[in-house]
DNA sequence: TAAATTATTTAACAGTGTTAAACAAAGATA
DNA sequence: TATCTTTGTTTAACACTGTTAAATAATTTA
């Protein structure tokens, strides 16, 4: 009886042991160098025990894929709480992305495919709307009296994305930007952006 | 003597049929399916030869990554040359990098690492600086008689940059974003970061 | 203790980038 | 023309990769 469940408390241990493995060498030797036989090594198993966790290397980079929207979804969350006002909450959001995509650089590029091959959203994962909703739900609110079209609050999310995604991108690719110009280009862009939607 | 010519001739055309090669590869499935193997059989030989050519794969990409420096640089260049004002021009420009990344997906991947690990830029490649000096010359010209300093250029241009690369980046890796949202966005934003320079 | 089940590993397949050695073809020299 | 040298090309190999099937070890059940 009791032993069921500390095999399964143990099944449960190795798997989250393959996830912290993987992401290890992904942030040590970048995701290109992942390999089930290096997982295995960390893990001290062989690499066909992984197949009984996971279906392939895909799936693991997938779960790490969800793994990094919640966290950037419980950041964003925490983030907005403890702003005021709609416009501030809006800034908060897209600073608190910006951080993430420093800290977790290499799960960032997991999620959105730099210099890495994303997972194939077949289904498209549920982790993915939690950011993404509440950022157009913050956009809606700073819009407030407005009563925008949902085109207009996708419009302008896909503005706020690109140049936040963007100078990320950028900096993740190349670290060639002055010193200074990204803290100019977001802060002016996000009160640019806001600015011209509450007008 | 002549037969020097010739022979040096070939040897220079399968150095492009090895590139052809590999573009062809990387269009039909991806960079991530790219061998030297697979190049190999297209160009009818085994797979040492294109070492006689090449010093590794990275470097066929990273010759692939120049190859497509210069044709945005030329189309760049075309487009700018049949607008009259300098506003127009840096619309053009910008325009003329969005259909690039486009038309010519593959490379542009190779060139930003879009779900691809793009070459490092060890001594920063000198064709990388043809379209970014088109750039910022031509927001120079917009800025004209306001004396601007090299940081206010500088922001800028990665403002423009971040948004156009972020939307097309986000577009590469999702094909999800509605219908006619990336014309509106696009447009809007770069007037409006125009409409920002000038004031 | 013996049988059945589960956990784990070994071996293998087909593929990868890359290099060294073997071989074949062409050119130069005598 | 016959030999030697150079060049072009391929074969074989190494050390990897993801993944699967078969073999083995360990554990649980009867």
């Amino acid at each position: 009886m009791a032993s069921k469940d500390r095999i399964l408390r143990l099944k449960e241990e190795t798997r989250i042991n393959i996830l912290d493995a993987a992401l290890l060498i992904g942030k040590q030797e970048g995701w290109q160098a992942l390999s089930m036989r290096k997982i295995a090594d960390i893990i001290e198993y062989t690499a066909p025990i992984i197949y009984e966790y996971f279906a392939n290397k895909e799936a693991i980079m997938m779960e790490l894929t969800k793994k990094g929207y919640c966290i950037l979804a419980k950041a964003m969350k925490a983030a907005k709480e403890v702003q005021e006002t709609p416009a501030k909450q809006l800034e908060a959001l897209w600073i608190t992305y910006w951080n993430f995509a420093f800290t977790e650089k290499e799960l960032y590029q997991l999620m959105f495919g730099i210099e890495v091959n994303c997972c194939v959203f077949e289904k498209s994962i549920p982790e993915i709307e939690g950011p993404a909703n509440m950022l157009t739900a913050s956009i809606k609110e700073v819009m407030g009296n407005k009563n925008p079209t949902e085109d207009e609050v996708c419009k302008w999310y896909y503005t706020f994305w690109s140049i936040v995604h963007g100078l990320i991108s950028i900096n993740h690719v190349r670290q060639s930007v002055p010193d200074g110009i990204n803290e100019q280009v977001l802060k002016d862009a996000i009160a640019g952006i806001i600015q011209a939607i509450k007008e």
